[in-house]
DNA sequence: CCTGTATTGTTCGTATACAAAGGAGTTAAA
DNA sequence: TTTAACTCCTTTGTATACGAACAATACAGG
C-alpha cells in the first residue's frame, strides 16, 4: 500500500472525491478495454437493460447527464454498434434507444466486470462499512 | 431533500462516486463564477500557495494529474493572468510555476470558498461521521 | 385553427482528462 | 565526449462534461 497523499494537505473534499473518482473511472476503464468500451458506454448499456427502450431524455435524466453530452455518447455507440435508435411514431422529437445484439450477447460478462470493479474498489471494507459508505454517497447525492 | 436516486438500482460504485463528484463539481463551480475561476484552476492555485515555485512536473505528480492535462490548464492561467511560469536557469526543460499578484490578493477569499464547499458538502455529516467519510476516501486513494 | 410555450435532440464553444508521440534538454556510462 | 536513456513539456487525437442557442415538434388556450 503506497502513501501517495500525505495527510497534510489543505482538507479539500472536492479533491479527494476527484482522485477516488478517477482511480475507480482509471480501473474500469482497463477492465473494459478487451470489450472495446469506454466507462460511460457500458453504464448506458446497464442503463438500457434496467430499462429498455429509454428515450434520450429518459436516460439524462435517470443518470443525471447533461443531454449535450448523452447526445455525443449515444451517436459513437450508434456507430460502433452497440446500441440502434429507433425514432418514436406518436412522437417525431423522440428517439427511443434500444440494445444492440452484440450488446446483450455480452451482457452477462459485462455486468460481471461491473461487479468484480466493485468489489476491487471496495476490497479494503468490511461488509458493514461498504453499506455505510454506499448509504453516505447516495445521501450526498440525494441532499438539497 | 429530493430523492434523485431510487434504491433498486443495480449496485455501481463508480457511478454513485461519479454521481457525488460532479455534484461537488458543480457546486464550486458555481461558487467560483464570481472570480472568474474554474474548479481545477483554483485547485492550482491551492497547490501553488502550498508549494510556491513548483514545477508543470511536480504539480502533477502532486495533484495526480496527466501532464497533457495540466499543460492546458496551466496555459489558459497563465495567459489570463493567473499563474505565470517562470524558466528554470539551472534546467532549461523545466518551468517553474508562480503565483500572480492577482492571484495573491484574493487568497484568502478563494481559500474560505473552497473551505465553505467543503461545509455546504458534508453538511448532513456529523463531525465524528466528516472524519471517518475522508479518512475512507484517503484509504480507498492510497491502497494498492 | 392558431399562436405562444414547452420539450427533444443536435450543435457549438470551452474545459477537463489521458494515451501516445515528438522535440528539446540532461545525465550517465562507455 | 559521444551516445543511449531519461525527463520535461507540448501537441494530437479521442472521450467526457455542460451551458447556450437552435430547429423541429408537440400541446394548451383562446
Amino acid at each position: 500500500m503506497a502513501q501517495i497523499l500525505p495527510d497534510d494537505v489543505p482538507d479539500c473534499m472536492i479533491f479527494l472525491l476527484a482522485k477516488v473518482y478517477q482511480k475507480a473511472h482509471a480501473s474500469f476503464t482497463k477492465q473494459l478495454v478487451p470489450y472495446g468500451l469506454t466507462n460511460m458506454q457500458h453504464l448506458v448499456l446497464e442503463s438500457l437493460w434496467y430499462k429498455p427502450g429509454m428515450t434520450a431524455s429518459q436516460m439524462g435524466k435517470f443518470l443525471l447527464l447533461d443531454k449535450a453530452t448523452l447526445s455525443d455518447v449515444l451517436d459513437r455507440m450508434a456507430k460502433s454498434g452497440w446500441i440502434e435508435k429507433r425514432p418514436d411514431e406518436k412522437d417525431r422529437r423522440v428517439l427511443s434507444i434500444y440494445t444492440s445484439q452484440k450488446a446483450d450477447t455480452l451482457k452477462q460478462d459485462l455486468i460481471m466486470e461491473r461487479r468484480k470493479a466493485n468489489e476491487e474498489l471496495m476490497k479494503g471494507f468490511s461488509p458493514e462499512e461498504k453499506i455505510l459508505f454506499r448509504r453516505w454517497l447516495m445521501d450526498i447525492i440525494n441532499t438539497d
